[in-house]
Order: structure tokens, then sequence, then C-alpha cells
RNA sequence: GCGCCGGUAGCUCAGCCAGGAUAGAGCGGCUGCCUUCUAAGCAGCGGGUCGCAGGUUCGAAUCCUGCCCGGCGCACCA
């Protein structure tokens, strides 16, 4: 205070802050105002300060931190939305966690949100992925079969195409071959999509809506608006292509929308999508990308001006994450098959472990997320400091149930009684729940949950070191039980937004390793 | 070459948007602490030219400029 009024006035900050201070009225909840360094006037909170701030986390319960009042507007997220090629690898990790606990975090400052996923299940890829998974059918009835160049060589093509065999024996063998593929095709996309549901339903991640591309085709949105470009001047033909003005409106240069051979490119689909979403009465439409997109970002939000697309266009990016085992590389690549599935990783790490590690970087940092290394540190991994602390809670309450102690109503137990230094950090580090929240929702950084928490879990570890809950002072336990019962909603509505479970319990181990 | 993002402790990373007190956490190393609510914990020690160089400021990890490393992107691919 002091310091932001300094340039503004003639007399030292220093000078200032004792004026201020002086004016500061002590009570009990402001116990003592001291000055410090260059003016910081450092407010000592009393137990007046303390019961009153708890009592705020106990009133508002499990819907501490959360917006209240009217909401405030309908967003959608759209998250992961890779191609139904083959399962999700863990490159796609790091898109699901961050666009989910997004999502939580929005939700929870007031918005409603619709979370989506999009799959581009028309065009190349998809031909591709066809004519791979024929390349492993044929065989199994003695057709000699290669997968094209640029295929899908992983073993799960294989897989599919055994499952499809042993479901429709040969039945496919005499159609002919374009009939036939796209036969395979919608069988193998199928089961994917059934996959990818499984494995994203395993990592927590909820998804409220899935769209495809080839709805977005067959509507017609994509001709129109490459129509209503045209007719707006916003595009225009060259070179048997049709081109976005992207360089009106910031992009490095024009955008084909389609092709010289008249096939529309993704862009193209991009803005029938981008129409489609807008029609749905959305104020915001975010996009989780992996940096390799951000290229795109420009021509994206162009094309949202140029359209009049009312609702705001932000992109979230996040660098992408580089995986290895054991200090060896591992290349993704769906075509070549050498990728390690998110499935593996969630059986290898499991998806509290998972999601934290992805979610404790900000999505402008890149990951090093070596497999072994995290398959290691998993008992010393952040996520179980934080765990530990709200499964040590609830056996602290567990315990005092056992013990017959009769919880009285929060707002008659005495609350100012927590005077230790250990309470009223605790405290202080509960009622910042809010403003987390909130910084997290504004800057769209998640990973900002994972800090608190383990503040909340260090200030309770803490607490737990130096004061005794269940004792025979009968309102201090009182006390001291409405501030377990606080921090346990604290963890609990945290780890819940990071989509991390909170455990009731965790088993000792480790007492035989020392 | 141009653009975006990183470069903070041995390792992995917060802090940077809205500049302020001896720059933090986890892991790893060392030393203590379990007759009492879970020691997956706590306390302490050691460990840092905040990539480099300038600039703005009473004050810079934080803002500005330049440079050096690393990642990603610069298609009528997705």
């Amino acid at each position: 205070m002091a310091l932001a009024l300094a340039p503004h006035s003639e007399r030292p900050s220093r000078e200032l802050a004792e004026l201020l201070a002086a004016r500061i009225e002590r009570d009990d909840v402001i116990e003592r105002v001291e000055i410090a360094g260059p003016g910081f006037i450092n407010l000592f909170l009393g137990p007046g300060w303390v019961a009153e701030a708890l009592g705020e986390v106990l009133a508002a319960g499990d819907r501490f931190g959360r917006h209240t009042g009217p909401p405030l507007g309908r967003l959608q997220v759209e998250l992961v939305s890779a191609n139904p090629t083959g399962p999700l690898h863990v490159g796609t990790a790091r898109n699901a966690a961050i666009g989910d606990a997004l999502a939580n975090v929005l939700e929870a400052s007031g918005y409603e949100v619709e979370r989506e996923y999009y799959f581009n299940d028309a065009g190349r890829q998809m031909e591709l992925f066809a004519e791979s998974v024929e390349a492993r059918y044929l065989p199994r009835f003695g057709i000699e079969a290669e997968i094209p160049e640029g295929g899908y060589q992983g073993e799960y093509v294989n897989d599919l195409a055994g499952e499809i065999a042993a479901e429709h024996s040969d039945a496919l063998l005499p159609l002919n071959p374009a009939e036939r593929r796209r036969r395979l095709l919608l069988e193998a996309v199928e089961r994917t999509i059934g996959r990818i549901r499984a494995t994203l339903e395993r990592f927590r991640v909820r998804i409220d809506t899935w769209r495809t591309e080839r709805e977005l085709l067959e509507s017609g949105a994509v001709d129109d608006v490459v129509r209503r470009l045209r007719e707006a001047d916003h595009a225009y033909e060259a070179d048997g292509a049709v081109f976005f003005r992207a360089s009106a409106f910031g992009d490095e240069k024009d955008r084909v929308l389609i092709r010289s051979n008249g096939e529309p490119t993704y862009f193209a689909k991009d803005c029938a999508y981008l129409l489609d979403k807008d029609a749905r009465g959305f104020s915001r439409l975010v996009y989780v990308w992996g940096a390799d997109h951000h290229g795109t970002v420009k021509r994206l939000k162009g094309a949202a001006k140029a359209l009049g697309v009312s609702a705001g266009v932000e992109v979230v990016l996040y660098q992408l994450v580089a995986f290895s085992r054991g200090g060896q590389p591992v290349r993704m690549s769906k075509r070549t098959g050498e990728m390690i599935s998110l499935d593996e990783l969630l059986d290898e790490v499991g998806p509290d472990a998972a999601r934290y590690t992805l979610l404790t970087r900000s999505s402008d940092s890149p990951v090093e997320f070596d497999i072994e290394v995290v398959t290691r540190q998993t008992l010393d991994n952040p996520v179980f400091y934080v765990q530990y602390a709200h499964a040590r809670i609830a056996s602290i309450l567990r315990r005092a149930v056992a013990q017959g102690v009769i919880l009285e109503p929060w707002n008659q137990a005495g609350l100012g009684r927590l005077r230790a230094p250990t309470e009223v950090e605790l405290v202080r580090t509960l009622a910042e729940l809010p403003d987390v929240l909130e910084s997290a929702a504004a800057a769209m950084a998640p990973h900002r949950l994972t800090h608190f928490a383990e503040q909340v879990a260090a200030a309770f570890h803490r607490f737990y070191t130096e004061c005794r809950v269940l004792s025979d002072d009968a309102s201090l336990t009182q006390a001291r039980l409405w501030l377990c019962t606080a921090s346990k909603l604290v963890l609990g509505i945290t780890l819940g937004l990071l989509g991390v479970s909170a455990p009731e319990s965790m088993e000792r181990i480790g007492d035989d390793d020392v």
C-alpha cells in the first residue's frame, strides 16, 4: 500500500507506511501492526480474524471458493480432439489433463461449461487409416497386402483387423475395394472411438459433447462458410484455389480454404466448426492446443472476426511433452506405431500421479516426463504429499467419532481459541482458495491449484506436528476439529478441481525401509 | 531468416501478467524428531552469477532492448 502510493507522493514510502499504520484500528481481528523493510505494513491477524475466516470456509462448505451470484455465461472448452486413428497416446495426456482441469476451474468460477471433443473422421488421414486396416485384414484370408506409404504401422491396427475379421469373417472380401475400405473404416473408427472414450474415462476426463467432422461436412456447413467469406470479400480465388484474407487480420499471409483440387482444407472445416459453435450461444470458446499448432491461432481468430463470431475465441497453448523412458527419448508417432499409449501410462503411474504431474507445470513450460522416473518416484510424488494430508485429516475425524466426540456447530465452537502460529497460518492458507481459484480461471492456468494444494498440505502437516487435535481440553478439541474439517474441505475441493482423488485413508508404507 | 515458448538450487519445476523485505517447493545429500490423532510427516544444515549484457526505477527473477542456448512452428498437411 505505502509502496504503491510512494511514487505519487513526496514522502518516502517508509514514512507513508508509518502514517497509514498509525490510523489502522487494533482489535481482535487485527492485533498488531508493524512496519518492515522499505514500507511494508504487516498486519498481525488476531483470534477474531481466525474465527471469521474459518467460519467463512465452514459456512460455504464444499462450495467454498466457488463463484457466487449469477452465472457469468456459457463457455465451451474443446479438448483432446485426437484423430480416431488409434488409441490415445501419452502425448495427448497433457491436453486432456489441462483441458479437463481448466474446465473444472472455469465452472467453479461461474461459467456454465461444456466440454467438447471433435473427431476428425474424414480426410486424408482416414483414407490412410482405412488402407492400413485393410492391409491387416486381407492377409487373414490369404490375400497379400501392404500398408501404404505413410500409413499406420501400429500393432493396434492389426488388433483392429483381427476384431473385425472375428466379427465379420471374410464377408467384406467380395465388396469392391472402395466399399470394403469404407466398411472397414467404419468398423475401425467405431472401435477406436470406444477405446478413446474408455481411456478418457479412466483418466477422469469428462466430455459432454462429441462432434464429428463428418457431421459438419454432411450438413454443408463447410460450403456455406466458404460462400459467406467470399460474399463478404474476405476470401478470393487465385491459382484455382480459394484463399481467406488472413493477412488482413494480422496473419503472415492468406490461407487456403479450398485447394485447387476442390478439397476443403482443415482450416475451412475449422471455420465451419467455429460458426457451428457460435450458433450454440457460448460467450467464450476455449481451445486447448499443443504448441505445434500455434501457427494456426492467428488465422482462426482472424476467421472469427471475419465471420462476425460473437463469442470470444481463446486458445490455451501448452508446450509439448518430451517423453522418455529411463533417459531414452521416446518418439511419438501413430503412423510408425512407436508410441506409448495413455492406457499404458495409466497402468504404470495411475491417473492421480499422471494428472498431477502434468498439472504442476505451467502450460508454457515444456515438460520432461520420464516414465521410469515418475513410476519410481511414485511414492515421493507431491500428489501423495497432498493426498496424505487429506487422508490424515480423515483419520483424525474418524478417531474423534470413535472416541465419541460430539461436534458442536462451528459457530458455537469457540474458533477464537485457535491461536498457535501454525493454526493461524493454516487458516490464512485456507482462506486463499477463492483468490487462487479466481486467478487460475483468469489466467486459464489450472497448475496454480497444484501449488496451492501443496501449501495447504504443508500448512496442515506443520499444524499437525505442533498441535494435538484430540486432547483433554474439550473446547480446544472442538475448535481444532473444525479446523481439520475446513482443511479437508479445501484440500478436497482443490484436488477435485484437478481431477485427482482425495482418499479417506492411505496405507502406511515405508516403515520397514528405514 | 522470421514468429511463439522456455532458460531460476545437483535434478524436476513454481514465482514473472498488475516490479518491493534474507528468491521458494519437491526430489536427491547430511543431522535430529515416533510410549500419544497415519513418520507417505516435521525441524534443521548444505546447495542459486534467477542464461548473458545493457536500460528504466528509490528498488528488477519480474518491465524494455540486444545477444547466446534449447523446444516448436513457418504447406493448396492435419
